[in-house]
RNA sequence: GGAGAGAUGGCAGAGUGGUCGAUUGCGGCGGUCUUGAAAACCGUUGUACCGUGAGGUACCGGGGGUUCGAAUCCCUCUCUCUCCGCCA
């Protein structure tokens, strides 16, 4: 969330850069700006008589102490008064404080000035693009007929077991997940990532620490019962593991990397959209994190999306790199980049990773801070993530375009995590 | 699921109505000493908000109450730990 003191500060940058992102701002500015001027105006007023009371509350003691009764009764009944003005002034503070606090998180995150202006997903910028868009043989299949055909994936069994969107992976079908988990994690490992393995069920205050809460809870599968929340991304719990943390300087950039299983409602998705793997309600990911110096977050990346870029291309799938538009960027988000590979069956782009910089945003929200060297005032740090990467559409595209009329060709770094396997037959 | 204990500053751990933002120890930082280091000694060491500043206000798990005054008393919620039960 933006920072009060940033808004009032800057209200044309504010109403500017939203607009980017197609978000018209300019009532929430003004009337957040009204607000926090008069809020500091309560609080002024509140903390000069509770200034009074708490000096005349040390002179009673001392009275008291004195013996001096009718003193103590005198400076009693100056009291009264100041107490109830001081409970009024505090009453206008929590209300104006409440209803600032509400039209703060209203407010999405600015784009950085490298984002293209634009309503959706036509509008997105490629930047780049690499590998070799596979010519496919006579009767090639989708992944959802390959899946079966090879008996790699029971997506029948799942609705079953549990509904749609919960596909059960066999035989090589599950191995070449696994194959993929330790592939990426083995390779973020090298690339300085600090493993970590998060829980999947998340409270409400890591929901809004990394922004899911309070607006998007439709997204997430909720527990009732312990108003848990099942994690959509290990974004949330790994982001939050910094939440009210001061960290040091010199040990930026931080670097962490967890696989989880996620877990999406997807509530209002259809047709070709949901075929296959195209879109699960349960996937698996691995994700990387990191907490930058605001100086250097987009060093940062640019390694991530260097790093995101390495994988695709170590897998050998044709892929291209977008750089979002405004109007198809995420609230949260200063910068992203997608990753799409091509399904050469489906003949379409899936996205596979989304790498953003949330700068200060998420920190906000999280009190993540970080101290330079000495002694100055800590300050917020920046925060960024990055799938690397979502497993189903990779699946689905290493099934598609390696499909040959003797089996499915496993693309080479998989090879010693299948078991020396090289063709599914 | 049953029973009990607890939640205080980076950590450990005092404090049971007034001068307590909070004794002390450890850790951290600065200094003295030393060829250097260690030890010892001295000093320093939370966060947020308001204010140009001096300074002020708030925070001892969260919320509410009693009181001129609450870390301390009362109510309530949450969480953590221990023991028993169950169990991967």
């Amino acid at each position: 969330m933006l920072n009060l003191k940033f808004i009032q500060d800057n209200p044309e940058l504010v109403i500017e850069k939203l607009a980017v992102k197609r978000f018209d701002a300019r009532a929430i500015v003004g009337k957040v700006i009204e607000l926090y001027k008069r809020r500091n105006e309560v609080q002024n007023d509140a903390e000069t008589q509770k200034a009074d009371l708490n000096r005349i509350s040390k002179e009673i003691g001392q009275l008291v102490k004195e013996g001096k009764l009718l003193e103590v009764s005198l400076a009693k009944e100056r009291t009264v008064l100041l107490k109830e003005q001081i409970r009024n002034f505090e009453t206008e503070f929590d209300n104006i404080d409440v209803e600032l606090a509400q039209l703060q998180v209203l407010l999405p995150n600015l784009p950085s000035s490298l984002v293209p202006a634009g309503k959706g997903a036509e509008d997105n910028e490629i930047v780049a693009t690499g590998g070799n868009i596979p010519v496919l043989p006579e009767g090639a299949k989708p992944h959802w007929e390959l899946a079966t055909q090879y008996n790699l994936i029971d997506f029948e069994l799942g609705v079953k077991i549990t509904g749609a969107g919960f596909p059960v992976y066999k035989g090589f079908g599950a191995r070449i997940q696994r194959a993929l988990i330790n592939f990426f994690l083995d390779q973020a490992r090298e690339q300085g990532y600090l493993e970590v393995q998060p829980p999947y069920l998340v409270n409400e205050a890591s929901g809004f620490g990394t922004g899911q809460l309070p607006d998007k809870e439709g997204q997430m599968y909720h527990d009732a019962t312990d108003n848990l929340f099942l994690i959509p991304t290990a974004e949330v719990p790994v982001t939050n593991i910094f939440r009210d943390v001061i960290v040091e300087a010199k040990d930026l950039p931080i670097k962490t990397t967890a696989y989880s299983a996620c877990f999406r409602r997807e509530a209002g998705s259809y047709g070709k959209d949901v075929r296959g793997l195209n879109r699960l309600h349960q996937f698996d990911k691995v994700e990387i994190v990191q907490i930058a110096h605001p100086d250097k977050s987009y060093d940062s990346l640019k390694d991530m999306v260097d790093y995101v870029q390495s994988l695709v291309e170590k897998l050998g799938l044709p892929y291209r790199i977008l750089r979002l538009c405004g109007g198809d960027m995420s609230f949260t988000s200063a910068l992203t980049y997608d990753f799409e590979v091509w399904s050469a069956a489906q003949e379409r782009w899936l996205e596979v990773s989304s790498v953003s910089n949330f700068e200060s945003f998420q920190a906000t929200r999280l009190k993540l801070r970080f101290r330079e060297e000495g002694r100055s005032k800590p300050s917020v740090a920046h925060t960024l993530n990055g799938s690397a990467l979502a497993l189903p559409r990779i699946v689905a595209a290493i099934l598609e375009n390696c499909q040959t009329p003797d089996g499915i060709l496993i693309p080479k770094v998989l090879v010693p995590y299948m078991g020396g396997c090289e063709i599914i037959r």
